[in-house]
DNA sequence: ACTTGGCACTCGGGAACACAGAGTGCCAGA
DNA sequence: TCTGGCACTCTGTGTTCCCGAGTGCCAAGT
């Protein structure tokens, strides 16, 4: 159904379009690329490509543009994720080394996909559900009122004030702050409300209301909010790069976090790319723009994602390759710290 | 000079400028309000002030626009602050008491401030400088590692993975964070590099050079970097309104964090609202937009500013209404948590 | 059964052109 | 000092026209 001449006509015609940005037709095609036939039977190749789908013309008369079902074949079937030069692999690896904290590594992340791939990159912090405890810190405020500060084996620190229902020495706090971190050290957190049923049991009884509120806070913080919390940078390059659709959308969309997390998508493998394509993603705002995301993490374990957006005509290969790389490398640089 | 029928004309001007987005003509304008006098009147006043450089023809024999000395008069002697509706007043106060901690807020008011104007929203984080030490945390993380966590009055918490020189015990640890904190406990962090220095006296010798190690960690943190953190957001808004320059050079000034400070400008007096019209701005890239700006604090201290960034045709009065009931709502948040 | 050259056809986009409309500047008169 | 009148100057829009790139199809060649 779909020669070799055939798949590599599509090739050629993604390769063209994603570098020319112009409908590519036939005589074009036979001049890049040297196939060996005429003209006017790259055209028959084409009919039979377009009848199947994979390609369009935006006019009568007008070259053949890919259709996201011929990027996704392309991307499946017809490109080999392309390496990075050693002078970038290099680069990368400065770039980040010079992050002193969680926050400076993710915006030099952020940074550096961007700047890479020229589009808008997309980073996520590391999952909290997917880290575990490594500190638990009660620092008195006022003589009712502490800050709970958690910090993760991922170097994430969640801070919240909590308001006591009564004044609690600092001798009492020590102890509580002993207890929960006794009991809570290393423990993941997706394990930690079952962990914290047992807590209240070992505190002598007066300081168990005071545990109570601290520890539903916890809880709270945990769940509630802040689950995953995700950065972007580099819309300047979505300017140059004309989209299809108004770049209104597509802002609008970045800034609502909920999708921008549906967009990076459900975990594959670790650093296993995932390649949403046009209509294929789950918004319909990004129509015109395609993702691809990857997994990072530290060891054998998704700590979370990140990627890039751009437009659905983007350098398929060279992309794959940039955000493969920058996803390895933030693993190691996370492991460590 | 200029009488007051001819500052009326410009006032009218901006206004039907602003709402329209077309240059506006003599009889437009005496339509639109009842000035009283002529159209051939009112083309005399708008040659008058022309020949001033408030106002310009695109071409000839189009209408008039505004120039950034004409908005500058406007905003200066011409317009009045428009506070906000009672709904709007009371929108802030709820979506803001809503936030948990000091992230929250920050990410609350870009959206508010966006929202509310219809521009993109800049807020600068409680400035370090400005704020002072509520606490100081030591977290043993492995033998010769500690992380560093500093708590400021504004809710601001930075922390810092330290390696030390030698290993040390728990009990060292704590008398170490004891005298931190009783050095440092309510100290404007802008003193933070004196007083630091009594520190090491007041220590057992032998555990001076850890000490030194975690106290040079310290003022790093303060001074070096992260001085002032900013965030933006509602870059959606500046896609809808057509900027006359180009909107990636926008983009691209916005994701300049250096930029971004010295675009809100230096501190005038608390909640001072400062506007940068056009090419008064310190930046090339943004020759057509326009800051609105105010600073933000707790009581009479101003601790940073946010504002607002859009093309230099805004709606100055309202803008600047808003602009100045959010600064100071943001103030009462913080200065109640 | 493919491939190829030839050919007529289609359509978008740019150039040339005319035209209406909005707006101006200026002048003479109230 | 204001006003009505008038001639003038543009921009933007619509129309028309034509070129060229690209196509689909067909008949002939391998």
């Amino acid at each position: 159904m779909l020669d070799d001449r055939k798949l590599a006509v599509l090739r050629a015609i993604v390769e063209d379009y994603v570098s020319t940005n112009e409908p590519v037709g036939s005589k074009a095609l036979v001049d890049r690329h040297n196939l060996g036939v005429s003209p006017a039977t790259i055209r028959n190749d084409m009919a039979a490509l377009e009848e199947q789908g994979y390609i369009t013309q935006p006019h009568t008369s007008a070259g053949r543009v890919p259709t996201d079902k011929g990027y996704r074949l392309f991307v499946d079937r017809l490109s080999q994720i392309k390496p990075l030069s050693g002078a970038e692999r290099r680069a990368i690896e400065t770039f980040l080394a010079g992050a002193v904290d969680l926050d400076e590594i993710v915006m030099r992340t952020v940074r550096l996909l961007a700047q890479l791939t020229r589009q808008v990159a997309v980073v996520q912090y590391p999952s909290l559900t997917r880290s575990s405890v490594r500190h638990v810190e009660i620092v008195p405020l006022a003589e009712r009122r502490v800050m709970l500060v958690l910090i993760t084996n991922t170097g994430r620190v969640e801070q919240r004030v909590v308001d006591l229902p009564e004044a609690i020495g600092d001798d009492r706090i020590a102890n509580l702050r002993a207890v929960l971190n006794a009991c809570l050290d290393g423990c993941g957190l997706s394990q930690v409300p079952e962990t914290v049923a047992d807590i209240p049991e070992r505190l002598p009884p007066e300081d168990r209301p005071v545990a109570a509120t601290i520890l539903s806070v916890l809880l709270e913080t945990l769940v509630e909010r802040h689950e995953e919390k995700i950065v972007f940078g580099g819309t300047a390059n979505l300017a140059a790069a004309d989209l299809s659709i108004g770049l209104r959308d597509v802002l609008e969309a970045l800034e609502e976090q909920v999708v921008l997390i549906r967009l990076l998508g459900e975990t594959g493998g670790l650093s296993e790319l995932t390649v949403r394509i046009g209509s294929e993603n789950p918004y319909s705002g990004l129509r015109g723009t395609s993702i691809v995301a990857a997994g990072y993490g530290s060891g054998d374990r998704e700590l979370a994602r990140l990627g890039v957006l751009g437009p659905t005509r983007m350098d398929y290969p060279v992309t794959m390759g940039a955000v493969r790389a920058v996803a390895r490398y933030v693993g190691q640089i996370l492991a460590g710290s």
